[in-house]
RNA sequence: GCCCUGGUGGUGGAACUGGUAGACACGCAGGACUUAAAAUCCUGUGGCCAGCAAUGGCCGUGCGGGUUCAACUCCCGCCCGGGGCACCA
């Protein structure tokens, strides 16, 4: 009656599959629970044991929540599109469609040998016709809103259409900065930049109207600087770039200005953000996407300058320091530096631009060196009239607020360090604050040299200011942000293509009755010609004037919570029923790397479709959780090299090599040692000083602990064969370091020879047991013993090699009753509030203290076998049929058992009481949380008095009804 | 530089709203069973000191202060690690 995981799990996953036992219905009358998992990408290198972690703690709650009552959503997909495996078929000839089919069979067989409750029958693939149908469904629905921003949500272009007839665009603004970014500036007919009347409306033509519209859509397609990867060959969104370089590959990105498609998020921003304070995400999360949002509020306004007809226009959020303004700066690629450099710094003016151009978004990240030219022209400050010299540089960008700054050095470092460098003096606003080294940013100084808002404190002038500028009419209070719209096409083939066609240099939406549009074969996966993407080589694609970019990956992302709702809906997206009966998705567990990208853009989609009334929630996600990485543990041998070849492979253990670290250099000592170690043809030590010692990763995997299997080694890679060992205290011992896991450092432990040697529910209860799931750590395959032998220790509370079944009916003692509700109440609180490891800790000392008590009473170990169901659900089920034989019943609908506080209740006991918190004594009194608190001090100074010898005590301290600590 | 995290035995980590710090597990040491090994089981395991002993005392949660009868927990000031953002005016 051994405990034979092997046989359980097959059987159970077999009867689980068979028996449909997760397959969850969207008619219920419990209440529903969602829990997510953030679908995978499926590469080719299948699983490692840092992906489940996430896997599994949902899986717990998921079959947690089930036992406890709800109706349990628990679905996985896969996010199939992407530039991966574009890339892998350039490489290697395989459709991506091909090598995405093998790489998903492949980690499902991973994922079923963990045992989860996924309810596979409503199984998502973003690359699915079916699915993408409504991927460009939903596009559709973007491309067809607009933002109002007086209701402050999205509305029907068709309801912009009519107020454009009633009224113009007066009450309705271009959205954007980048006026008319459709037809480029220099196209934008100038009597349209100050809007237009209803009139002037009726009386343009089609294009006109269309490209007008077309600054209106939520999904839009427009000119813009966009983020270009020549490597890649697209077009990359902001979170996609990291340092100047693309995320994927580390390639080089330049800023080019391209024709794409964009969505409008930067309209949500506000929402987004309010948003944020109603839904439970890390504060380490809610700061990232606030700060990735970077709203920032103050005002703009207008410089008149010195013989000069333009007006220089700049942000700040610092108004009240406008007093303090020394110089202007201008972005190098701003409209008016042409028109206000004078003739004399016109040559040095050039100069400069050609030098920022020449620099790459690299090295202006990498070096941020303090330059600029002065343009010649002066500024005249409204209120002081003082003259302010404009200047130029690179560390105003073009693409934030206006492009241009005032600048104000003594409270801004950059502004000071600038003004250091080119020797322009500083006015002091902020009198003792400012100490002439450094910039002091406070708003807390009262101002000085301010004219009427001298005197006045910081924080207040801010207000004063703004109402001037705004009286002098030179200027009004402003919102910024930082975030951008997102660039939404990609010049590539493996995404949903895009159900537009362009006609007459107008894009038309496709008709819903011709979705979804479907991904053409292609011959070759090269990109198409004026970097557009490779559906451009497709005579039969640009025949019918199809738009030949793909969307992004995070397109089919951005919804698919919604399609597990009601998956095979071929009429809608889903239906109004299924996600007002699912509503959010309670629990989502991933990753922090999706943070400011899917998080952003799904938060952004979900809004849209709660707009247009399609969903009846704004916020896709409750709650949300970020489980941690696991971390590689890598092995390293150490190599000797140098040598004679003759000499053959050497490796030394980890002494030695610490030994040639510290000596810096190979001693002849330490070469001696060695060399004694070498048998056969002598190992000389003569040249010894060449001799190096190389670090070498090896497969952790040949590693126990630290020591090495050579016999392992020897047989990892041919060349390895004839290897000789250099030990330590007769062991080879390696090496140890922290670093990402990954194939290429041989540091992967494969989840799959786990579950192999110990079992899915042993490696379940492990991952959990390793620490907090929210806290990165490296992995360790040390200690999963422990769990295992737990496993065992719980199986022989069931059987046993001598005697078989050992299940009694016996009705149990109060110890051991009060064993199991402790037990209930832990492992109840701790699975709640995610603590699944010490919720395994739990299980470890209940079965601990009933081996001692040697229980076998089916009345405290029912109970318990359905509490560790969800952690254990293999073991479970077969210990479940053990108890109810015949009878057909699963684990998985037995009902969560109940705490009764009766069981551990403490009658009387000795407590241990401390007097001024130091000396410890125990009592003997019995006084509990029931009695009344002013019978327990008559009670307490009676007991105490007696014990002190008649001493009156000052002050007896109670915490839950018990005394703890007396004051004399 | 700014923001967010975290710092507890040899190790991973417990201690949820201040109430016997170190649960649980790994590792280690000793023992039982065994011809032997594996497996299994039992005992011990923060440091220092005293005692033949059961036991007792002192010190201990990164460092320095503070609040409190009582601080890993709260407050102030530092030090170190991990993550994010980084010319956003």
């Amino acid at each position: 009656m051994e405990y034979n995981f092997r046989d359980i799990e097959t059987k159970w996953q077999q009867h689980w599959k068979l028996s449909k036992a997760y397959q969850v219905s969207n008619d219920s009358s419990k209440p529903k629970f969602y829990v997510l998992d953030m679908f995978p990408y499926p590469s080719g290198a299948g699983l490692h044991v840092g992906h489940p972690l996430g896997y599994i703690a949902s899986d717990i709650f998921a079959r947690f929540k089930r036992l406890q009552g709800y109706n349990v959503l628990h679905p996985m997909g896969y996010d199939a599109f992407g530039l991966p495996a574009e890339q892998y078929a350039i490489e290697h000839g395989i459709h991506p469609a091909l090598s995405t089919s093998n790489n998903i069979r492949n980690f499902r067989k991973q994922l079923d040998n963990v045992g989860f409750c996924y309810d596979w029958d409503r199984e998502v693939r973003t690359c699915d016709p079916a699915y993408y149908k409504w991927t460009q469904w939903i596009f559709l629905q973007l491309f067809d809103s607009w933002y109002d921003r007086r209701a402050g949500r999205a509305a029907r272009i068709a309801d912009l259409v009519t107020r454009f007839e009633q009224e113009g665009n007066r009450n309705h603004p271009f959205p954007n900065e980048r006026f008319l970014v459709n037809v480029s500036p220099a196209g934008a007919p100038a009597s349209l930049q100050a809007g237009f009347t209803a009139a002037q409306w009726k009386q343009m033509d089609e294009k006109t109207r269309q490209d007008i519209l077309m600054e209106y859509r939520l999904a839009y397609c427009g000119y813009g600087e966009v983020n270009w990867c020549e490597a890649l060959g697209t077009v990359l969104a902001n979170d996609e770039v990291v340092n100047g370089v693309s995320e994927r590959g580390g390639f080089p990105v330049v800023r080019k200005r391209l024709r794409q498609w964009y969505l409008r998020i930067t309209e949500y921003a506000d929402r987004l953000l309010e948003g944020l304070e109603r839904i439970e995400f890390s504060e380490a999360m809610k700061e990232m996407q606030t700060n990735w949002i970077g709203r920032s509020s103050g005002a703009n306004l207008r410089f008149a300058l010195a013989d000069s007809p333009h007006a220089l226009e700049v942000y700040t959020t610092r108004p009240d320091t406008i007093f303090g303004v020394d110089f202007m700066v201008l972005a190098p690629e701003h409209d008016l530096v042409e028109a206000i450099t004078t003739p004399g710094q016109r040559q040095a003016v050039s100069e400069y631009i050609a030098y920022v151009k020449s620099r790459s978004e690299r090295e202006r990240m990498a070096e941020k060196k303090i330059s600029g030219v002065f343009t010649g022209a002066y500024a005249i400050n409204p209120f002081s009239d003082r003259k302010i010299p404009v200047w130029i540089s690179e560390y105003v960008l073009a693409g934030y607020g206006t492009g241009a700054i005032m600048a104000v050095p003594c409270g801004d470092q950059r502004d000071f360090a600038f003004a250091t460098h080119f020797q322009i003096p500083v006015t002091n606003i902020i009198g003792a604050h400012f100490n002439g080294t450094e910039a002091n940013p406070t708003k807390d100084a009262r101002l000085e040299n301010s004219g009427f808002l001298n005197g006045m404190l910081m924080k207040d002038a801010m207000e004063a200011a703004i109402r001037a500028i705004e009286e002098k009419g030179i200027g009004s209070r402003k919102v910024n942000y930082k975030m951008r719209d997102a660039a939404f096409s990609r010049q590539r083939y493996w995404g949903e293509p895009f159900p537009i066609k362009w006609v007459d240099g107008i894009a038309r939406p496709l008709a819903e009755s011709e979705l979804p549009l479907e991904l053409p074969e292609v011959e070759n996966y090269r990109p198409g010609p004026e970097g557009e993407g490779p559906l451009a080589n497709l005579p039969e694609w640009t025949g019918r004037h199809l738009e030949t970019n793909t969307m992004p990956g995070y397109a089919g992302s951005s919804w698919y919570f919604l399609r597990y709702m009601d998956p095979h809906n071929d009429s809608a997206f889903c239906s109004r029923e299924a996600s007002d009966y699912w509503g959010q998705v309670d629990l989502y567990i991933g990753g922090t790397e999706h943070a400011v990208g899917h998080l952003l853009y799904s938060r952004m989609w979900t809004k849209v479709l709660y707009d247009l009334g399609y969903i009846g929630h704004d916020e896709p996600y409750k709650k949300l959780v970020n489980q941690g990485m696991i971390q590689g543990s890598s092995r390293f041998v150490y190599r000797l090299d140098g040598l004679d070849p003759a000499a053959g492979l050497i490796l030394v253990s980890r002494k030695f090599y610490d030994a040639y670290l510290a000596a810096g250099s190979m001693t002849p000592e330490l070469a001696g040692e060695i060399a004694g170690q070498i048998p056969g043809p002598a190992l000389t030590t003569d040249g010894c000083a060449a001799w190096k010692i190389s670090p070498l990763h090896v497969d952790v995997n040949i590693v126990d602990g630290y020591e090495l299997d050579r016999e392992a080694f020897r047989k990892w890679k041919p060349e390895f064969g004839a290897a000789r060992f250099v030990l330590e205290d007769g062991r080879y011992l390696c090496g140890a370091e922290v670093e990402k896991m990954s194939k290429s450092k041989f540091n992967t432990v494969n989840p799959d020879d786990l579950v192999n040697k110990y079992g899915a529910d042993t490696f379940r209860m492990y991952e959990m047991f390793l620490g907090p799931v929210e806290m990165s750590k490296p992995w360790d395959t040390k200690g999963i013993e422990g769990v295992h032998r737990f496993l065992r220790k719980f199986w022989r509370l069931f059987a046993d090699e001598q005697r078989g079944w050992i299940l009694t009916d016996e009705s149990p003692t109060a110890a051991e009753w009060k064993v199991l509700h402790r037990t209930i109440r832990k492992i109840t609180e701790d699975t709640e509030r995610f603590s699944f490891n010490t919720g395994v800790s739990g299980f470890m000392i209940a079965v601990n203290e009933l081996t001692e008590l040697d229980c076998h009473k089916k009345a405290i170990l029912e109970p318990l076998v359905i509490l560790l169901a969800p952690y254990a659900p293999h073991i479970a089920e077969e210990l479940y049929q053990r108890i109810h034989p015949g009878e057909g019943r699963s684990v998985l609908d037995a009902s969560y058992p109940r705490f009764e506080e009766k069981y551990v209740t403490e009658s009387s006991k000795q407590y241990p009481i401390s007097v001024n918190g130091k000396l410890r004594t125990t009592l003997d009194i019995s006084l509990d949380a029931g009695q009344q608190q002013v019978e327990q001090l008559v009670l307490a100074n009676e007991v105490v008095q007696k014990w002190l010898e008649g001493r009156a005590p000052k002050k007896i301290i109670f915490v839950k009804g018990k005394m703890v600590n007396v004051v004399v």
